[in-house]
DNA sequence: CACCCGCTTGACCGTCGGGTCAAGGCGACG
DNA sequence: CGTCGCCTTGACCCGACGGTCAAGCGGGTG
């Protein structure tokens, strides 16, 4: 037993071990999103991983844990696929569409582990208040939002993005991303996925930067 | 026990019944929108509208079937503000910001009450495969997205937005209205309500119309 | 071979919460 | 006043599911 109300209790891993608990992550993710949070059991998990019920607990302290830990690797792997769609020199404008559209590619390519993302969104229904999951994921939809902010900033300096609050267009940006990521996994889009990502790609500098004839 | 396996159990109402009624359903509308779907229990439910739990299933036959209600009703309000803030004469592009802002306006107005079609959004949460409610969701949220994909099909026709798949437009729309309502509700947006709905519009004209100096 | 330790099992437990039900009030109507 | 049917109550039921645990296995090390 755990006597410390420290961080958490440190298991030392085989090589084994660590496969083992990518197959747990692996099978929650495609449950997960296809079933969601709430409906997926321990035991659909186990099932789907072909391991004891028990098994799950020895890698994760509970289920909560375990789709926190999953929320925190997807959000990993999608912040390098932006950072290296990326080009450090190109103008912040330029920026802001290579991230969206590698966002939109990334996310086709993981529908299933990227359908999370989505319920982060509906976070409200994980947290019942006060849940240390809730911080982890409010948490990290900021990094996005101040990212975003911080190139809208840049680009309005250059004058490349007219002024106003610049949260204003973190929030259409990010949104819009996300909004195209639910409408292509449930939906009735079926387009081809660099085909969406130069639309959205469009939709985002248009929305930015672009200008409408008369109001 | 109902043996019929038709529709529903009709119950004659009272006058007093039907306020009951909505009291309950004023009571999970709250409930549900701050705590979510499955963090709201039947007996909160009672609990804020201070009945006992078995009045619930006196006028509803589950909680799922509460929910769905609520959606049901939230869904005609706001297609009434919509159709209201349309001009049936301006052009398509026009009709749909009309659209959009008032959109933006009464989600703000009913911030409690709209937090429910972002939960809509997380179906996946709620329906367990095969749910009736799934149904009822899903068919709801084409209606809005059918209604765009015409509005966006005329301005098309009219040479107001380029060309481009009807429905990867709607898709923006509709997602960057459910994006704000979102924001803004649990989130850092502090905005005056029409200074945001403008932005919106705004945002959505450009998207839809705007043209970008170069890529 | 003996021992340790990471790993695996599956029966079991406790709680939580949706849904039921028998009983009773209360107003309307004959 | 009787009775009918809408409404209200709260104790109760029970299945579901997250989490526990005692037991056992197997490979690596001394």
């Amino acid at each position: 037993m755990n006597t410390s109300t420290g961080p958490a209790e440190r298991r030392t891993h085989t090589e084994q071990g660590i496969e083992r608990k990518q197959q747990l992550l692996d099978a929650a993710a495609v449950l997960f999103s296809s079933k969601g949070y709430a409906n997926t059991r321990i035991a659909d998990i186990c099932a789907a991983a072909g391991v004891a019920k028990g098994l799950v607990y020895w890698y994760f302290p509970t289920k909560e844990e375990l789709f926190a830990e999953l929320v925190r690797s997807m959000r990993l792997q999608l912040r390098r696929a932006q950072a290296a769609a990326m080009d450090p020199e190109a103008d912040p404008l330029t920026r802001i569409r290579q991230g969206t559209e590698a966002s939109v590619v990334f996310m086709a390519e993981h529908r299933a582990y990227f359908a999370l993302l989505d319920v982060e969104r509906s976070q409200d229904e994980l947290s019942g208040r006060g849940s240390d999951v809730a911080d982890v994921l409010r948490e990290g939809s900021d990094v996005y939002a101040t990212d975003v902010v911080r190139l809208v900033r840049d680009a309005q300096r250059q004058g490349l993005v007219p002024d106003g609050d610049p949260q204003l267009y973190a929030v259409g940006v990010l949104g819009v991303v996300s909004s195209f990521s639910h409408a292509l996994r449930n939906g009735s889009l079926d387009v081809d996925v660099d085909e969406l990502a130069a639309f959205v790609g469009g939709w985002v500098m248009r929305a930015l930067a672009g200008e409408t004839v008369a109001r």
